[in-house]
RNA sequence: GCGCCCGUAGCUCAAUGGAUAGAGCAACGGAUUUCUAAUCCGUUGGUUGCAGGUUCGAGUCCUGCCGGGCGUGCCA
């Protein structure tokens, strides 16, 4: 059990028969944020002693003469105006650390009633190339996924792919136009690509000479006067696809492993993977129904034509079919639910989605109660918008964003200088090989890119930076990754076993200062993952991870371990740098990155 | 117009209603014949946009205002 699972279960003893239903005040058992008031503090007194009517202190103290801290604490101390300062004891440290050592864990139990998740992320067009606009779902999906599974849970995840919508149209319609036969057989994909960009394009342009203002590239002009009203053009292939037109899906057919590939070589990179891709035409033959199942228990009517579920108190609606018959994105997600539902039975379903689809999911979830669909947590993940340097969002449609590979590329090309850099100035010479370096790069260029995007609470604005993502100092994860290495390398440097050490019944002493806030703080990982899954909330576990490496550093330059003043006292050293590092490397695999033995 | 979100140190951001609002970067000053200096220690830096209110206690909750972003019936 963690040290604030112990306490409050000490406390709740304490405050039955005291007051009324004692698990409210609970939470306010926490974390104490100077040294000086403790490790922990109850803050409950102050509440209480309002709905007594007595004194706060008064009030902390009779508390403390019920409670029973034996085993944990340290006599309790009443400060402020009726804080209860606790300090959790050596031996309790001793104990707790010296059965983390043993845990495959590392202390961190298994929920005792586990739930089903279905977690919905990442989610790119796939005929569009994925740009930097995808990284945010697809590291904090993937990061809740691997948190709710160690921590017990079922998550499934499901990458609800965009392989039927009107980009399919002016992919298309491109193809029938503009095609380059000979590029299309080398690279498919790019020159999918280009054909979408074109279109886009043209489209653009001829938005511009709508609103009067005329096209400045010759070449565009030209193209955009053969092909007068593109955006039609590209809806009625589109629509052709939909309506079961033999070429247009013979051609949907063949574009599509095509574009799946690209994708999944880039979550190979990223090393996220799915449980399933049911993606938007998985749900193709299940739309109708959805629709129908609407109106005829009264949910939706119709309404200029379009079918529409009306919210009490709210003016738009939500369509689920168009005036031309055609389905919309909010019957593909209710045809999801259902599936979802049905053949999960989740006690909760995750959308790892941009905020600016508050609305839209908002309409959702209240249709999906409608539905009957009443016992499952539908919860928005929403996060920021990537922004640009300008401050503006990150455009899409314009096609010369920065496309994600060449982000990973320039994240790996610089960590690799910094690896050389670093290798080259070691005291005794280079210890790294060329093609080694490169794999460190690779995982450290890509662990910093994950690790600035989770590191941000998710609700806030992302100003896309290289600097910034590619900084390799700070809160960063080259720091913990750092941490990690430099364990490792004493263990390689004393030629210690640590998988062996672990079994030795070595004892582990914390006599320093620093390695009790070593061994508090490692203790402490429990309390950080539950902090990340009740907001899903990744950046509460980077915040984490960021002070546990601190707390190493301060213990590494104070508490010299291979220089210990005994093999007792080096062995315990020993076995809280194991700790450390089983810590973070488990941190860092939960936010989906790796370590490495040396950097 | 209406709805949602945001406003915290020079910059980028933290802070489940709790004590003196914290980090990183930047700047400045120290520590090294390194168990890896990709480090550590220290200094400077704040009327948490403004004004009220609720509370024992407000960056956090409520109201109003100012500033910004996003969304707002046939894209996703």
């Amino acid at each position: 059990m963690s040290i604030l699972a112990e306490l409050k279960s000490r406390f709740l003893a304490a405050l039955v028969g005291y007051v009324e239903e004692p698990e409210q005040y609970l939470d306010l058992i926490r974390r104490s944020q100077d040294p000086k008031f403790g490790d922990y503090q109850a803050n409950m007194a102050m509440p209480l002693a309002k709905k007594l009517g007595k004194k706060p202190r008064d009030v902390a103290a009779e508390i403390i003469a019920r409670l029973d801290l034996a085993g944990i604490c340290e006599t309790p101390e009443i400060a402020g105006p009726g804080f209860v300062n606790l300090r959790i004891s050596a031996e309790k440290l001793v104990a707790l650390t010296t059965e983390a050592v043993a845990d495959s864990r590392i202390g961190v139990a298994s929920v005792a009633t586990p739930k089903t998740y279905v977690v919905d992320y990442s989610a790119p067009n796939v005929a569009k190339p994925m740009h930097v606009g995808h990284i945010r779902s697809t590291v904090i999906g993937d990061a809740l996924c691997r948190t709710l599974r160690f921590l017990g849970h079922r998550a499934i995840s499901d990458n609800h792919i965009g392989d039927w919508g009107t980009q399919f149209g002016m992919i298309l319609y491109g193809y029938k136009n503009f095609l380059d036969e000979k590029a299309y057989r080398e690279n498919p994909v790019l020159e999918l690509a280009r054909l979408y960009k074109l279109v886009r394009k043209i489209m653009d342009a001829q938005d511009q000479a709508a609103k009067g203002e005329s096209i400045a590239d010759a070449e565009l002009a030209a193209l955009s006067a053969a092909h007068p009203a593109i955006n039609t053009a590209a809806q009625l292939e589109t629509a052709k696809l939909h309506a079961g037109d033999a070429e247009n899906r013979r051609l949907w057919e063949e574009f599509l492993p095509a574009c799946q590939d690209e994708i999944s070589r880039v979550y190979k990179r990223l090393n996220v993977t799915f449980d399933y891709t049911l993606g938007e035409s998985f749900y193709e033959d299940r739309l109708a129904s959805v629709v129908e199942e609407l109106e005829k228990k009264g949910i939706a009517r119709e309404s200029d034509g379009a079918v529409c579920v009306f919210f009490e108190g709210e003016e738009t609606p939500m369509i689920v079919r168009k005036q031309d018959g055609a389905f919309l994105y909010a019957t593909t997600d209710l045809a999801t639910i259902r599936y979802r539902m049905d053949e999960w039975k989740p006690d909760a379903i995750l959308y790892v989605v941009d905020h600016r689809q508050g609305l839209h999911f908002k309409h959702l979830f209240a249709a999906a109660k409608l539905l009957g669909y009443e016992n499952v947590e539908l919860q928005h993940v929403s996060f920021g918008t990537v922004l640009g340097d300008d401050n503006r969002p990150f455009k899409t449609r314009s096609g010369d964003t920065v496309g994600l590979e060449s982000l990973l590329d320039e994240a790996v090309r610089r960590a690799g200088e910094i690896v050389s850099a670093n290798d080259d100035a070691k005291p005794n010479g280079p210890e790294i090989s060329a093609e080694r370096r490169n794999e460190i790069a690779e995982i450290v260029g890509i662990g910093a890119l994950k690790y600035a995007d989770l590191s941000q609470n998710r609700t806030s604005d992302y100003v896309f930076s290289y600097d910034k993502m590619l900084a390799m100092n700070g809160n960063t994860a080259t720091y913990m990754q750092y941490a990690y290495a430099r364990v490792r390398s004493i263990f390689a440097r004393g030629g210690f076993d640590a998988e062996a050490l672990r079994l030795s019944g070595a004892k582990i002493t914390l006599e320093a200062p620093a390695e009790r806030a070593l061994a508090l703080e490692i203790l402490r990982f429990s309390e950080a993952l539950d902090l990340t899954v009740v907001d899903y909330r990744p950046n509460q576990l980077t915040a984490y991870l960021f002070d546990l490496a601190n707390r190493y550093s301060t213990f590494f330059e104070n508490c010299h371990v291979l220089r210990a003043e005994s093999d007792e006292l080096r062995n315990s050293r020993l076995l809280l740098c194991d700790l450390t590092a089983r810590t973070i490397q488990k941190g860092l695999e939960l936010l989906g990155i790796n370590v490495v033995e040396k950097m």
